[in-house]
DNA sequence: GGCATTTGACCTAT
DNA sequence: ATAGGTCAAATGCC
């Protein structure tokens, strides 16, 4: 990844951009060492196949980040109601890369309610902007963002489109459930499961999209950013009791990710939030470089 | 018994 | 009046 674009650059900008250029090849070499070839063992294993996804995502989300920094105006530009998706964010980026012309891309951002402003006012949160993996941004909602909004930090709330909304990295409990009019699935409502023990107000808003089949792709809508200490889980504690040899493949015993088991997980609900999120937590944990 | 989920009731915004 | 979001009692699982 190079700097590209034809206006010069502030000299701050370009120590980013080149900060997160060289974090670009250290997630690459990473991802070498973790994991097989693509293509090879991952794909028997969903497990290896979703931590090759989130690399992928990093490494979108640092070239998203170099084309908004090259962009800056054109990216922050909200309002517009056309869709983007995580690849053209990405084309985005390889064009700012090869100094191509662009088109003028946007950001959707919704806000959530001026009720729940007031709570994180009071409960002393500082909501920040937060990128969602390069998946796919939505219209905004009642009120466009400005430039000044994200530097301030007041955009609360965002949404992603994804066919792993489970799979975020964090715990959730379920609240709610919803038949939204007009819509073909409900909606579900979790919030973080630290929501009582730390105060933490992250919320989320599950809701399968229309029409959509095997696979099935899913809004997800975040409100606020977790302000609780990641929980260390069951799994974690035996990776480390295990870590002599530093393997993530020591992380699947007899080849299957399926003694990965949440402790009060429903048959029906093989895909729950907090295995997904927990088995992510260990695997941040537990990769180590072998000697 | 403890905890998570379900689901109808209630509240708020439009 | 209606839709969307949240609450909390009931329920089920371990």
């Amino acid at each position: 990844m190079e700097v590209g674009g034809s206006a010069p650059l502030p000299c701050h900008h370009e120590m980013v951009v080149g900060e997160i250029t060289r974090s670009c090849q250290l997630v690459e070499k990473l991802r070498s060492i973790v994991l097989p070839p693509r293509g090879g063992e991952a794909s028997r294993w969903p497990e290896l196949q979703l931590v090759g996804d989130l690399f992928d995502e990093v490494l979108q989300s640092y070239r998203v980040s170099v084309s908004m920094l090259l962009h800056p105006c054109s990216c922050l530009n909200a309002g517009e109601p056309a869709v983007h998706t995580g690849s053209e964010w990405s084309r985005a980026a390889d064009e700012a890369k090869s100094g191509e012309e662009r088109p003028e891309r946007t950001r959707k951002i919704n806000y959530a309610t001026d009720s729940r402003k007031e709570l994180v006012q009071k409960s002393g949160a500082t909501p920040t902007l937060m990128h969602s993996n390069g998946h796919q941004w939505l219209k905004p909602g009642k009120r466009n963002t400005t430039n000044v909004d994200i530097a301030r930090g007041e955009t609360n709330s965002w949404t992603t489109i994804t066919e792993a909304p489970h799979f975020d990295g964090h715990q959730w409990r379920k609240y709610g459930e919803k038949h939204i009019s007009k819509s073909q699935f409900p909606k579900t409502y979790y919030k973080c499961s630290s929501f009582k023990e730390q105060g933490c107000l992250a919320t989320k808003t599950i809701q399968q999209k229309d029409g959509s089949h095997d696979p099935a792709s899913y809004v997800v809508k975040y409100n606020f950013h977790h302000t609780c200490k990641p929980i260390k889980s069951n799994y974690s504690q035996h990776a480390e009791n295990t870590s002599q040899q530093g393997s993530l493949l020591d992380l699947f015993p007899n080849n299957t990710a399926s003694t990965i088991t949440s402790p009060r997980r429903k048959p029906s609900d093989q895909c729950s939030s907090s295995s997904a999120s927990s088995m992510l937590i260990d695997l941040n944990l537990t990769i180590q470089f072998r000697g």
